[in-house]
DNA sequence: AACTATTTATAAGA
DNA sequence: TTCTTATAAATAGTT
């Protein structure tokens, strides 16, 4: 538009280009914010001019720069994701390794290779759990009234002889024998679960 | 431009407005390229239409988006990437602070030889399934809301893994079967109250 | 997806 | 910068 120019191409003249700058600048906003208006779109707009001033523009139903680029990350989830778990992999093994211990206790290595981690399988864990819950609500009441304080002495103190990683582990490695795996096959998947984060 | 119109205002027309987004998207891409190339400027564009779906131009200069967001971290002294990384280290954390809750409790379990629990005791279990349970429960509404793919590529990730271990645990059983082993099966028993199966 | 009548953006000049 | 204006570009309505 305006008299002569057609092809796009760098402006030399550094006082023409920063002229044109403005102007540019001013109706790339102006058609950015008529597009999210009449479209009804989400849009951000982010621009370093060539002296590295920054000037921005967040469609009117943008709340923030931080959450547009979150619904972007989401939106390209993969990719983004990918980079922060590379950068997070020693943090990630830690807790992986814990993990492989629990799992290596509990005897969940016979899992089918099919089994899918829906939502239908957090719900068994959930339900699964809720019964737990309830069992060891009722072991609860049935308590009430005994005689606490003796029995929990004697509790501790077991614990604390127990107390250490080894101990349980050379415990479970002697369980080995009793292995059947199919016990537990529900409270697999909310291993699984937390393991899938890694 | 065009025949009509100058009001900016919301086209409640769905096929009007969809026809008019494609036209003036690519209007904005263009005026995009053409102000990053005229004047030197560095610019991201990121654009969701009404139905959800993610357009972006980037400056033929700009890499890629996620240093694109840095250099505006860098210039506006916030964060918007890096906290995007903190959330998910938060979501970590909580995982592993999950496994420490598990295996504590299998500890607990694991001392078990018909011995009494206390109730002050059981009310730790009792809260840490609660705990358990909320977190399943949460994690089962995110994945209502979506990031599966995200998820069950994780997941796949670890039962390969999986397989691994149950090599080796299949390699210590042989080995410890020739020892000729001890059975024990108070662990056994410990973990199938926790689980509530029985 | 094309076609134009119009409106809008803007290059050059002040 | 900002304004003016001649002119190039974008696009609304239409087919």
């Amino acid at each position: 538009m305006g008299r002569g120019r057609s092809e796009i191409k760098r402006i030399e003249n550094p006082t023409q280009r920063q002229s044109t700058f403005y102007k540019r600048r001013d109706g790339l906003f102006k058609k950015a914010r008529e597009l999210a208006v009449l479209c009804d779109a989400d849009l951000l707009l982010l621009l370093f001019s060539a002296s590295g001033k920054l000037y921005h523009y967040l469609a009117p139903t943008v709340p923030s720069v931080k959450e547009f680029v979150e619904r972007y990350e989401a939106a390209t989830h993969t990719k983004v994701w990918a980079d922060i778990r590379q950068e997070r992999r020693a943090e990630l093994e830690k807790v992986g390794k814990m993990c492989e211990l629990l799992e290596k206790e509990l005897r969940f290595m016979a899992v089918d290779d099919g089994e899918q981690y829906t939502v239908p399988s957090l719900e068994a864990l959930e339900n699964d759990l809720e019964a737990a819950m309830h069992k060891v609500r009722s072991e609860k009441d049935r308590r009430i009234g005994g005689e606490i304080a003796y029995l929990e002495n004697a509790i501790r103190g077991r614990q604390v002889e127990r107390y250490g990683l080894c101990d349980k582990l050379a415990h479970a490695q002697t369980l080995k024998d009793v292995e059947g795996g199919a016990t537990a096959t529900s409270l697999g998947n909310g291993l699984d679960l937390k393991l899938g984060f890694n």
